[in-house]
Parts: structure tokens; C-alpha cells; sequence
DNA sequence: GAGTTTGAAACT
DNA sequence: CAGTTTCAAACTC
């Protein structure tokens, strides 16, 4: 290939003496004038990306091996998964440039590009390559000065650059997503361009203070910035605004649209393109929606999702939601990591394997560790929802302690098959397990989100016959939701919501002798019912959370993921840009369990009464198909 | 840490 | 749909 485009024809060479020749000297020129510009001094200096200087050669336009200008040790891993994606979708017969094709070529080799071969794939933009430098030039010092304002800010940060760089370099590699063989200086140039115009727009973005300084965390954003591509792309192209989100069967069409739209609003996707979203995650309480910077681990996550797929749903699903031990920004079912400073465990699909101890060990060392659920499957190869990572749709990671795990990005296909196969026998396989409804978004104040209602139910409901809804083994309890006349529980001493409490509630209306009234129990959950006086409260400064039932036409969200963590509440705030007044994305985190339960507002309850007495007992979550 | 209990998921 | 088995998390010692 390369030998080819040595060999080209004379003819092929005058062009690029010609009127070419001049463009190629700008563009050529233009590198250098990209290479010795401040900005890339100043990131070189940041990052431990060494950048390689690449060989002169006569052609300005032979990029022997672009991918390995930089060369990014944490990041090779995913660039190789990634890559080998993405080389599924070029076209073989076209010369590519990916990394894998650097490994193979000699850098040192000249390559000679037909132009006019080419010319027609060449973005336009890139016809006055001096127009970049200009660009990058003219953002460059936006960038450094916020930049430096958010290192400043927070000196932790400065890995922030670093990851920026890696996506820099990443995306230099990563170019191409549409498929067309893309010209080595185009890429290159483009590549720059989106990792300035990225960089530009995380800082742009970025919630600020008063004062101009970014808000605590949000440096992060930078760090932990999406590591795919494309995904901006697709938001451009507007596909996100029809496009659902849910993997899951479970919601409707409209839901999952208002799903796309809403985090549109929200800009989450601008920016934040390459955000994982956690299936179980959309849809839970507004303080569950907040950025974690974590102490402790949080489960990073490569989701499920078809890789072949086009549209932003699935590219969305696919996504990685991200995790590091001690960084990670998870805006409920959002999650965002740097994977730069990890091994890459996730990339190559290899696992550390942590043994169940050390995990177990980690998962009571509380904090946040303990709301980080890994899973510990020996049998199913968690490709059954035994596994809580199978079944919360993310792939195992590193702190699994799996064994012949296959819930993997290199075994994608089968996940996504073994996916299709058990929602053809349920639907609902995977959709959440505890239904919150927009009732129990609405009613958060806007900006008080300690006070989240658990107005939730179990979809399906328990089926303890031991356990008196009273341990982690009711999936009511752990979900920190009432049972209810769907449950088939015996002797519920759900401490969250009595199944049989609809009788136990008159009496107290009689004999007022139960400590929480629990308003929304008594009107909307007839089967559950509040703690009474000296009834088990697991958690005991806080009131029982409330149930409410959602209509159907207003579901808006799928619930909570099933298990959630307890250190929501306390962790650092919301960025006001993600709070939006109200906006019904609320999501947390799958693997989170609820510990910390939310206090009841006070005075809504004889409103709820109002409203919510007609509302079904509990949704039907069958897709309106 | 090992063993037991539990209930969901899977299977028949 | 019901009964049984399998499984992994939760729990206990």
C-alpha cells in the first residue's frame, strides 16, 4: 500500500508540484507553525505524551505513520479496541491510517498520497490549512487561560490536560469516522481542530462561579471527557433529538425521546460527548444526578451496546461510562472517567481479577466503595442477570471478581446476544427494577435535593418468604422502596413500605398511633405503609420515603437503577447546568445502592392526595408499541 | 474467610 | 404457569 503510493505515477507527482505544491508548503508550514506554537509546548510539557517528532520528508503531505506521533502508553489498549471497531468499517480496499496500520509501516517510509484521489474526502475546511492554524491560534489562548484558571483552581487537575492531550492524540488516530479514507494531513488537521474546538467548548462550558472560576469539580470535566469521538457528531447531526436512549425495552418512545431532549437541554452531551449512560440510571432521584469525585472507586463501565450501529441510541450505548478509583464523575447514570491513568484493563477486555475478598474488603471499607457493586459470578459468565453487571447493561471492569466472565466489550456480540435472547423472553429483563416516577422528581425543590422522595415501587415486586422484607435479599428493601400488592412477599416488615399495610393504615388513622403518616403511603400505595412506632427503620434519622405511582402518560423516566448507593446525598453538588431548574434527568447510579433515604416534604400532602388518588397502582412499563 | 441463607433468575 | 434448580448476593459465624 504504502510501496504504492511511493510508486505513483510521474504524472501523480507533478501534481503535487504544481498548483499543490504551494498548499503543500502552507500546509507543511502550517505544522510546524502547529508544532511550535505555545499551546503545544505547553501541553507537551503537561503530558507525559511524548511527542515524536515526525520525520521530514519531502512530501509535506506523507504522514508515514500519524498515529504514532504521539504515543500515549494509557491509552493505547482503547485506541486498539476502538480501532479495531472502526477498522471493521473502513473500507479495506483504501489506504488507512489507523494505529494499526502504524505498527506495521515504518514511520520512516515516505508515503505519497494521491491528491486527487483524495480531493473529494477532503473537508473543505482543510482546503486553507493556514485557516486552522489561525483557528488554533485564536482558541489557543482561550483555552490556555481557562485552562490555567481551572488548574489553578484546582491543582489535582493537571491530569486534566493530560487527558485532553490523549484525546488529542486519540482522535488523531481516531479520525475518520464517516467511514471515507481521510488524507493524513486532513485528519491530522482535523483531529487538531476537534480537540481544540472539544477543549474550547469543555471549557466554555464548564459551570462557573460568580467569579468566573470553574465550579468545584468540574476540571474534572476535562479529565474525564468522553473518549469517543464521535459522538459529538451525531449530536450535530441532530440524531440525538429522535434518537432513544434506552437500551432497555422499558420505555416509551416518547420517554426516551424526552430522555434525548432533555439532556440536549442540558447540554450534557455537548459537553460531554461520549458520556456512558447507565441503562438503569436514567431515571432516579435529582440528588442522585450530581458529579461524584469519588474517594473511593465507583464502577467504571463500558456499556452494552451494538458497535456496528449508526445511530446515536446505540453509539450512546456503547459507550464507556467510566470509572476510577478515585476519580470519577458519575452524574447518575452518567459516567465519565479518565482512563488515561489506568492500565486499560477495560480496553483490551482482560481483567485484573480482584479477588472476592479484596472486593468484598473494598465493599466494606464503606464510603464509596460500598455503593460500588462489582460482581462476583462463577457460573453464568455474567451473560445472565445473576450478574449485576449484565444486568445493570454495563460491562464487567477491573474490580469484578469474575470468573470466565464473557461480559465483555471482546465478547460484544454475544453480550448483545444473549441480551436479545432474554429480553425475547422479558422485555422488562433489563429495565429497572425500582420505578420512580416524575411525581417524585416534580415534587424536589428545585435545588433541594436532599429531600428526594423515594416515590418508588419495585416493577415487579419481591417474592421473600424469609427475610420479611427486612434484608438486602428483598429487592424492594435493597431498592428502598415499599412493597406492594405486587409483591407476593409473606410476613413484609418492609421497613420502607408494608405490603399488607393498607389495613394497618386505617387503624393508624383511627388511633393515630403511627409515628409517619407518610401521606403518599397512605394515598397512593394503599398496600404500603409508613413506619410505625417502634417498627424497624433502617435508617433511622430519616423518614421512610415515600411511594408514588406513576401514570403512564407522564412516565417520563425509566426508575432508578435497583441497587443505590448510599452516599449520594453528601457527595459534591450538582453543576447548576445539569440541575436545569427542574429538568427531569435524574439519574444515578446503577450500582449504587440507597442507603441515606430522603427526607419527606413537608405540605404536599394533602395536595398529593389530590392528585395522585387517581393515578393507576402501578404503571405497566410494556413498551407502546 | 468460610459457610449458610435467601430469593431472583433460569430452567423444565 | 407452577415447580425445581441454579446462581450469586447477602448474611452469619
Amino acid at each position: 500500500m504504502m510501496e504504492e503510493g511511493c510508486e505513483s505515477s510521474r504524472g501523480e507527482r507533478e501534481i503535487m508540484e504544481t498548483p499543490e505544491r504551494s498548499k503543500n508548503s502552507r500546509i507543511a508550514s502550517s505544522i510546524a507553525k502547529f508544532e511550535d506554537s505555545p499551546v503545544f509546548n505547553f501541553l507537551n510539557s503537561l503530558s507525559p505524551i511524548k511527542p515524536v517528532k515526525p520525520v521530514h520528508i519531502s512530501n509535506p503531505l506523507s504522514f508515514a505513520s500519524l498515529p504514532s506521533v504521539f504515543s500515549s502508553p494509557h491509552l493505547a489498549s482503547l485506541r486498539e479496541s476502538r480501532l479495531l471497531r472502526r477498522h471493521s468499517l473502513s473500507d479495506p480496499s483504501k489506504p488507512e491510517f489507523s494505529s494499526d496500520d502504524a505498527s506495521s509501516v515504518d514511520p520512516n517510509t515516505p508515503v505519497s498520497i494521491n491528491l486527487d484521489e483524495q480531493r473529494e474526502n477532503l473537508d473543505p475546511n482543510f482546503d486553507e490549512p493556514s485557516k486552522l492554524v489561525v483557528e488554533f491560534a485564536n482558541c489557543e489562548s482561550n483555552i490556555e487561560n481557562s485552562s490555567l484558571r481551572c488548574l489553578k483552581a484546582n491543582t489535582d487537575n493537571v491530569n486534566s490536560w493530560d487527558s485532553l492531550i490523549a484525546d488529542a492524540s486519540d482522535l488523531l488516530i481516531l479520525e475518520s469516522p464517516n467511514n471515507k479514507f481521510v488524507d493524513p494531513a486532513t485528519a491530522f488537521y482535523r483531529s487538531i481542530r476537534n480537540a481544540i474546538q472539544n477543549a474550547q467548548s469543555l471549557v466554555d462550558n464548564m459551570p462557573r462561579q460568580p467569579d468566573g472560576q470553574i465550579e468545584k469539580g468540574d476540571a474534572s470535566f476535562l479529565r474525564r471527557r468522553c473518549l469517543v469521538y464521535d459522538q459529538r457528531k451525531h449530536m450535530e447531526d441532530g440524531s440525538a433529538s429522535d434518537s432513544p436512549l434506552l437500551l432497555t425495552s422499558g420505555g416509551s418512545a416518547s420517554s426516551d425521546k424526552q430522555i434525548a431532549r432533555t439532556m440536549t437541554e442540558n447540554d450534557c452531551y455537548r459537553l460531554l460527548p461520549g458520556i456512558g449512560l447507565h441503562l438503569n440510571a436514567l431515571a432516579t432521584t435529582p440528588k442522585d444526578l450530581k458529579i461524584v469525585n469519588h474517594e473511593s472507586s465507583a464502577s467504571g463501565r463500558l456499556l452494552i451496546g451494538p458497535s456496528s450501529s449508526a445511530n446515536f441510541r446505540e453509539d450512546l450505548l456503547r459507550n464507556y461510562s467510566l470509572e476510577r478509583e478515585n476519580d470519577t464523575l458519575e452524574i447518575g447514570g452518567l459516567f465519565m472517567e479518565d482512563h488515561s491513568r489506568e492500565s486499560g484493563h477495560m480496553a483490551n477486555g482482560e481483567i485484573n481479577p480482584v479477588s472476592p475478598k479484596k472486593r468484598r474488603r473494598r465493599l466494606e471499607q464503606g464510603g464509596d466503595g460500598e455503593s460500588c457493586k462489582r460482581c462476583n459470578c462463577k457460573k453464568s459468565k455474567c451473560l445472565k442477570l445473576y450478574c449485576e453487571c449484565f444486568a445493570a447493561g454495563v460491562y464487567c471492569v477491573e474490580p469484578c471478581a469474575c470468573i470466565d466472565c464473557f461480559n465483555k466489550p471482546i465478547h460484544e456480540d454475544t453480550v448483545l446476544a444473549t441480551r436479545k435472547q432474554i429480553e425475547s423472553r422479558n422485555p422488562l429483563a433489563f429495565a429497572p427494577k425500582v420505578i420512580r416516577t416524575p411525581e417524585s422528581l416534580s415534587e424536589i425543590g428545585g435545588d433541594d435535593f436532599t429531600n428526594t422522595p423515594a416515590s418508588s415501587r419495585h416493577k415487579r415486586g419481591c417474592n421473600c418468604k424469609k427475610s420479611g422484607c427486612l434484608k438486602k435479599y428483598c429487592e424492594c428493601y435493597q431498592g428502598g422502596v415499599g412493597c406492594s400488592i405486587n409483591c407476593r412477599c409473606e410476613g413484609c416488615k418492609n421497613a420502607f413500605g408494608r405490603k399488607d399495610a393498607e389495613h394497618e393504615h386505617e387503624e393508624d388513622e383511627n388511633d393515630n398511633r403511627s409515628l409517619y403518616k407518610a401521606p403518599i403511603h397512605d394515598d397512593l400505595e394503599p398496600c404500603a405503609t409508613p413506619l410505625g412506632v417502634g417498627s424497624q427503620q433502617p435508617y433511622e434519622s430519616k423518614r421512610p420515603p415515600r411511594a408514588s405511582f406513576p401514570s403512564i402518560s407522564s412516565y417520563v423516566f425509566p426508575p432508578p437503577p435497583p441497587k443505590l448507593r448510599p452516599h449520594c446525598e453528601e457527595e459534591d453538588e450538582m453543576p447548576h447546568f445539569l440541575v436545569g431548574g427542574g429538568s427531569p434527568i435524574k439519574a444515578s447510579s446503577p450500582n449504587r445502592k440507597r442507603v441515606s433515604l430522603p427526607q419527606t416534604m413537608p405540605g404536599l400532602r394533602s395536595s398529593r392526595k389530590l392528585i395522585l388518588q387517581s393515578i393507576p397502582s402501578f404503571p405497566s412499563l410494556a413498551p407502546n408499541h
